[in-house]
DNA sequence: TGTTAGCACTCTTTTTCTTTGAGTGCTAAT
DNA sequence: ATTAGCACTCAAAGAAAAAGAGTGCTAACA
C-alpha cells in the first residue's frame, strides 16, 4: 500500500478515532482544541482542523452548524466500530463479574438466556432483548391433562427444552376416566416430538378430525394444546431494562412509546435482519423506530447452528468498546453451557 | 339550616365546581371571565372574583401567582370530588361496552379482574391496579410432580380459584415411583385445603421433620412447593398501563420511574389505607410517592368480604365525573360474577 | 346589601435586541 | 507539511422592552 496516496493516514484515523471516543462520553459536538490537548496527539489545532475538514469531506463527520464542533456521522461511527475503537479486553475480574451474571442454576437454556438479558440491562442501562432457543429446537415431550374441579382441566405442555405451560380449559362436561385416558394417550402418540414451530391450527385440525366423532368432546382441550404451542412462539422474544432508556435523554420519548407498544414485530425483524455473529445495527440498518439509536446483537449457537440472540439497544452514544466484549463473552459462555449439556446432561 | 349565614352558598359552589371542571380540562389556572362566559354563571367577573377570593380564604382555591386564575387545592379537589361534581350516569351504550371490557371466558376470578384492569387502562389512558383475590380467598387443591426428563420434575400447584403455577426443578437424583406416590400422597394429606397465605417457611419444615429421614430426598420439591405458594402471593398485586402515565406531562418522570420501581410496595401501601368501598386518594393520603397524581380505588367484594381491589392511577387531573362511575360499575359487576359463581357453579 | 363597571397594578410570558464565546476556515509564515 | 494569527459565523445566554392575562379595590348602581 505504500506510495499509494492515502485518504484515511493513521493520524487521521486517529482524530476520528479521538473524536468519536469524546463524542460518545460528553454527547457534545468536538472541537480541534479538545482534540489536541489529548496526550497521544502530538499536533496543533490548526493541524486537526485541516484532518476535521477533509474527514468530513469524506463522509466521516458533519457539523451541526458552522461554529460547532463536529459529530460522527453513521459512516464514522461505522468505521470507529469496525476498525478504529480498541475494544477492552476483558480483565478476570469483569470475566468473573459476567459469570456471575449468569444464573447457570436455572433449569433451561431460556432462563439462562434471560438471566443474561437482565444483568446486561442492568450492567448498561439500556434495554436488552433476547429471542429464545426454545421454539426453534424443542418439540413436545409431554401433555398432559388434569382435572382440578367440576369441568375444569388444566392442560401441561412440556418441551424438550424443559419449558413448561399450562393453561386453564373450561368444558361443558366432566371428562370420563376414559376419556382422559385416550386423550393423554392420543396426544404422546401424535405430538409427541413434534416441533412447536410446527405445531398450528392445520395440525389440530388434522388430529380433530382423525379422532373420530367419538371423542368429539375433546376437541376444546386439541385448541387449548394449540394456543399452548402459540404461546410457546410468542415467548420467543423478550426485552428487558425498557425503562433504562427512558432515562437516556437523547432517545424521543414518543418514539420510546411506540417501539414499546409492539417492540415483538419490531424486534423480530431487526434480528432477523442481522447476519454476522455479532453485529451492530443503526441508521438505516434495522427498520428502525426510535431515531438516534443503535442495536448490537449477538447470536448464540448451538450445534453450529443459530439458536437464539442477545442484544443490547441503546442510544448512538454507547460504550461499543465495553460492551461489545460484555456481550461477546456473555454469548460465548452461554453458546458453551448449551451445547455442553447437550453432550453429557441432555438438560438444555 | 336556612336563616344561618352560609360560608359556601349556591353559587360558590357551582364557581368552584366550574373552576375544577375548567382546570381539569386544560390545567390552566382558571380566570373570572372563563366562569363568567358559562352558560349557567350569570353574574359578572366581578362578582365571581369577590366568590373567588372568598374561596381561597376558605382554602379550595389557590393562586399560582398574583396575575393568574386560580386551581383548586387538595381541599378543593376533596369538595369537588366528594360533593360538587355531577357524577354522569352510565348510559346503556356505556354499560354494554364495559360489559365487553369484562372478559367472562376467563377461566379464573383473578383474569376476570386482570381484564377489566386492562380495558380501565386503555379507556382511561392511565394506569389501573388490581389486588387479586386469590390469595386471601384460595387454598390449595392439588399438588402434583410429573417428570419431565432426566432428574427433571414439574411441581404443579392448583388452588381453589382456579390459578395454576409450576415450577421446574431440577434433583441430584430421579425419583422412584414409590417416592413420587409417597409425595403425591403426603402432599394431599397434608397440603389440600391449606391457605395459600399461610404456607410458609415454617409449615415446609414442620413437612419436612415429619417426613422422617427415609424421605429425605424429597426436601427440594416442598422448597419447591414453597415458592410457588409465594408466586402466588407475590401476583397479589398487578399495575397495567404504567406506560400510559409517561404521556402525562403534568406528572414527573423521574418520580414515575422510581414508582414503577417498587410500585408492589407502593400500591400495596396505598390499598391498604383505602378504607371506605370506593375512594380517591391524593396528596398526603397515600404515602404516596407521584406528587401531582391521584389514586381512584374500588373494592371487590365476595360474600360480603373485601376480596380485593381496583384502581386507576392517573394524575391529579382526572376526570373524576367519567372514571368513578366506570370503576364502580365494573366493581360491582365483578362482585356480582364472582359471587354468582359461587353459588352456582363454584369455579371462581 | 349584593352586584358590577372601571381602572390601576402585578407579574408572567413573549418578543426583540445585544452580547458572548466557542469554533471554524483561510492566509501567510515557518 | 505544519502552525500561528485573525476575521468571520452562529448558537446560546442575557438584558430589556412590550404584551397580556388576571387581579383587587373603589365607587356607583339596583
Amino acid at each position: 500500500m505504500s506510495g499509494v496516496i492515502e485518504l484515511l493516514d493513521e493520524r487521521k484515523r486517529r482524530i476520528l478515532a479521538a473524536i468519536v471516543d469524546s463524542y460518545i462520553i460528553t454527547g457534545e459536538p468536538v472541537g480541534s482544541k479538545t482534540i489536541a490537548s489529548l496526550p497521544d496527539i502530538r499536533v496543533s489545532p490548526a493541524t486537526i482542523r485541516n484532518d476535521m475538514a477533509m474527514l468530513e469531506q469524506l463522509g466521516y463527520l458533519e457539523q451541526p452548524h458552522t461554529s460547532a464542533g463536529r459529530i460522527p456521522t453513521y459512516a464514522g461511527y461505522r468505521l470507529y466500530i469496525d476498525e478504529l475503537m480498541n475494544a477492552k479486553t476483558l480483565s478476570d475480574e469483569d470475566k468473573k463479574m459476567l459469570d456471575e451474571c449468569l444464573d447457570v442454576d436455572v433449569p433451561t437454556a431460556d432462563a439462562l438466556i434471560e438471566s443474561a438479558s437482565k444483568a446486561l440491562a442492568e450492567l448498561t442501562h439500556c434495554a436488552t432483548v433476547v429471542k429464545n432457543v426454545a421454539p426453534k429446537f424443542s418439540v413436545i415431550t409431554k401433555v398432559e391433562v388434569i382435572p382440578t374441579g367440576r369441568r375444569m382441566y388444566v392442560l401441561l405442555m412440556v418441551t424438550s427444552s424443559g419449558n413448561i405451560k399450562n393453561k386453564v380449559c373450561r368444558l361443558e362436561f366432566d371428562l370420563t376416566n376414559e376419556q382422559m385416558e385416550f386423550f393423554t394417550k392420543y396426544m404422546a402418540e401424535n405430538l409427541q416430538g413434534v416441533s412447536i414451530d410446527q405445531l398450528d391450527e392445520s395440525v389440530i385440525e388434522r388430529l380433530v378430525a382423525a379422532m373420530g366423532t367419538y371423542m368429539v368432546t375433546l376437541a376444546p382441550l386439541l385448541q387449548g394444546v394449540c394456543e399452548l404451542a402459540e404461546g410457546f412462539r410468542d415467548n420467543e422474544i423478550k426485552v428487558a431494562g425498557e425503562k433504562n432508556l427512558l432515562a437516556r435523554q437523547d432517545l424521543n420519548t414518543t418514539q420510546l412509546m411506540r417501539f414499546f407498544e409492539n417492540k415483538n414485530e419490531v424486534v423480530k425483524n431487526m434480528l432477523d435482519d442481522s447476519f454476522g455473529d455479532l453485529q451492530v445495527l443503526f441508521g438505516e440498518d434495522g427498520g428502525f423506530v426510535i431515531e438516534n439509536s443503535s442495536v448490537i446483537v449477538s447470536k448464540i449457537k448451538k450445534g453450529g447452528k443459530t439458536a437464539g440472540s442477545l442484544g443490547v439497544i441503546g442510544p448512538m452514544r454507547l460504550d461499543y468498546a465495553k460492551i461489545i466484549p460484555y456481550i461477546e463473552y456473555l454469548t460465548d459462555r452461554i453458546t458453551n453451557l448449551i451445547s455442553e449439556d447437550d453432550d453429557e446432561d441432555d438438560i438444555f
